[in-house]
Order: structure tokens, then sequence, then C-alpha cells
DNA sequence: CAGTCTATATTTAGGTC
DNA sequence: TGACCTAAATATAGACT
């Protein structure tokens, strides 16, 4: 009786980085799961090949797919050693940076969304932002000759990785390190096709964790 | 008046692939989204990376995640004169229909912009499609491993590309052929880490998008 | 098709164990 | 971590425009 106030439901949240590790945990867990089986439903209910891979903030990889694309990431990423490759190693922390740059942007957006509705002014600025962003980030005509040249020979390594990947693949497919991931009150466990199994069984999804040490930090 | 019962809610629905092909489309196109939105938040709050890739049912592509080397490659592919090289054609199919759909989107917000400026919720919607379509269109991860075969050799003509690339630019600074589409009065700018200039610019976002008039369809 | 509206179905933040 | 609880926040099926 008195004791009681039993929760007080779900509170809105700010969409950015959570500061309290602890709960951020958490919400990781459940998000994810929450994302993985809303692949999972996607794929049952409209016959969808998806990919899905998410790197927890503590170096592990989760994914999911539905036919079988995910072995095949999910080995690639698995096999290739972290330590021994500084050009994957820079590949990365562009990629990382830029990621995580481009969420932050985003969270501000969103922000400023919640907060204030009729920025039309800001739109104007987000747009021409963008326009500008479209041709400057990627575009190679705006790397300076160093960076093509790292870039350079980084698609060259990372032919090579493939191929040898590829090597691999054909010799032994074997699956790396399966683990069962949700499962539900499902038997996951099968590789590949797990979802056109058994469409009509609802809730059933399952996808395969991974934990790589590789490229943590 | 007598009209009415306007709408009788959501209603549960089997977890089974839908048998109405109209209704899937619709259904498939609002799970997507929320789909990438959920990504988008577990991004966003748990600094998580995430690659999400999604096959429409009529060879769509949709893609979410890190860019990068996507990219650059993205970017290069679409310069190669796609009618001497079948592997570009190969992948560049893969990808018209997501190009497609920026061009369509970039062309809605030209628009929106040039009409209004203080459309607040267009806002919304320009950042939900950007969180949407703003990452990646193209990604090894998706492949299987047959298509790695051919993106090991797509990787390494890339190579080639590259160095070809590198020397035009050291000799004339002089884009290839950048288009149109979208070149408003801006400035772009610099090279590469662009992103960690102005953090708390806020509604700046960036994205790798390209509309090369190519690949309509 | 894409957007809108309505009424539910689901998801999930915060707590507790 | 994982399971369970509650209530508020979201996502969305169906019907229309």
């Amino acid at each position: 009786m008195s004791s009681v106030r039993k929760g007080r439901g779900r509170q809105k949240i700010n969409m950015k980085k959570m500061s309290n590790k602890s709960n951020m945990q958490v919400t990781f867990s459940r998000r994810r799961s929450g994302l993985f089986k809303k692949a999972s439903e996607l794929c049952t209910l409209c016959d969808t090949e998806i990919v899905l891979v998410v790197f927890s903030p503590s170096e592990k990889v989760f994914s999911f797919g539905h036919p079988n694309i995910d072995i095949v990431i999910d080995r690639y990423l698995s096999q290739v050693p972290p330590q021994n490759n500084d050009i994957i190693q820079f590949i990365n922390a562009r990629r990382r940076a830029s990621a995580c740059e481009l969420n932050a942007q985003l969270a501000k957006i969103n922000n400023t969304l919640d907060v204030e509705k009729k920025l039309g002014d800001e739109l104007s600025l987000v747009c021409k932002e963008a326009k500008t962003q479209f041709w400057g980030t990627c575009s190679i005509d705006r790397m300076n000759w160093a960076q093509l040249e790292i870039f350079k020979m980084a698609l060259e390594e990372l032919g090579n990785l493939v191929a040898i990947h590829v090597d691999r693949l054909v010799i032994h497919d074997t699956p790396t390190q399966i683990h069962p991931f949700l499962v539900d009150n499902v038997s996951s466990s099968n590789i590949g096709f797990q979802h056109q199994l058994n469409p009509q069984q609802g809730q059933m999804f399952s996808s395969q964790s991974f934990q790589n040490q590789m490229w943590h930090r």
C-alpha cells in the first residue's frame, strides 16, 4: 500500500548521448533488442533482405541478417587482425569519427526540433550546409594528395583483405563464432536462412551476435 | 457527418508475410522508416556504430551506417563511364534505386527551400529523411561472398582510378565532373575532417549522397 | 504512392528484485 | 545483466485524400 508508486512509467528522454554509463548500458540492450526485433519483423512481413550490424560501445558486435549475408560480414570482421594493419585502423578511426559526429549532429538537429518547431531559417541553413557537405565531405576532389595516397593504399589493402577472406570462405565454410542472441522462446541456432523457416511463427527472430575483440577502441 | 468511424485505430496483424501487395508496400515504407529511426536513435543515445542495409522487395536498397570508404567508392564509381565496366555497372545497379530516392529527396528539399523559408515541420521531415538517407548507400558489408569476388575486382579497379585521379589533381585542380544539382550559394570547403569544425554550430550536418545524372535509371 | 487522422498495439524509461 | 511492473511515449494499421 503505502510503499508503492509503482514506477512513473516511461519517461521522455533527450535524444543525445546518455550521460549515465549504467543507464546507457541498459538502454543499449533494450533498444538493441527492439531494433533487431523490428528488423526481423520487417523481414517477415515484407519478405525483405536485411543486414544489421551493431557495434556496442563496449567493443561487442551484434549482427543480424535475413539471408546469409551477415555470416559473411561477421566472418569478415572477425577475421581481420586488427593490430597488424595500420591502414584498416586508420580507416576505422576515420569512420568512427565521422559516424560519431554525424550522430551528434543529428541529435542536435533533433533537439532543435523538439524545442522549436518553427525554425524555418534553420532549415535553410541545414539545407545549405547539407548542400555544401554533399560535395565536400567525401569527395575525393576535396581531399588533399596525401590523403588520397593513403586512401589509395587503403583501398588496395582492402582489396587484398577481401581476396583473402573470399579464399577462406571458399575453403572452410564454417562460422567463426556464432552465438544465439535474442532467443525469445525461439530456437534460433540456424545460420543463414532462419527467417524464412517459419514465417508464421510470429515473434520469431534470431540473430547471431559476435564478440570480436577486434578493433576495439 | 454520417460518414464517420474515422479509422479503427491500429489493428493487430499477423506476423507473417503480408498477402496484400499494396498494403505490404505501405507497411514496408513505414516500418523501414521506423527501423532507421530506431537505429539512429540507438547510435545517438549509446554512441554506437551501426550498419543497416535493407533491400526492398522491389530491389531497392536503403542503408544506414557508417560512411567513408563506401562513400569514396560510391563517389568514384559514379565517375567511371559505366559502359566500359561491367563490375561498375553491377554495383551501380544495386545503388541506383537509392540514388534516385536521394535525388528526389533533395529536389524536394530544394523546392521547399525556395518556396517557403519557415517550414519548421519540413525541418522535421528533412531530418527524418536525412537519417534515413544520409548514411552510406554502398557497403561492402551487405554483399554476399559471391559479390565479394566481384567487389574485390572493383576495388582493384578503384585503386587504379584513385591513382589516376590523384595524378589529375596534382596536375590541375579541377574537378572531373561535379554537377550541379545542388549548388546554391555555398562555399564548400575543407577536406576530410570537416565535421569537427563547428560542433556548436548545431544544425550543420553532412552526408554522402551523390547525384550523378548518369544514374537515372 | 506520400501525407493525414484515429485509435490501438508496442516499446521502453525508471524502479525494484 | 536479466526479469518483471507500471505508465507514458511511440509506432503504426486502416481508411482517406
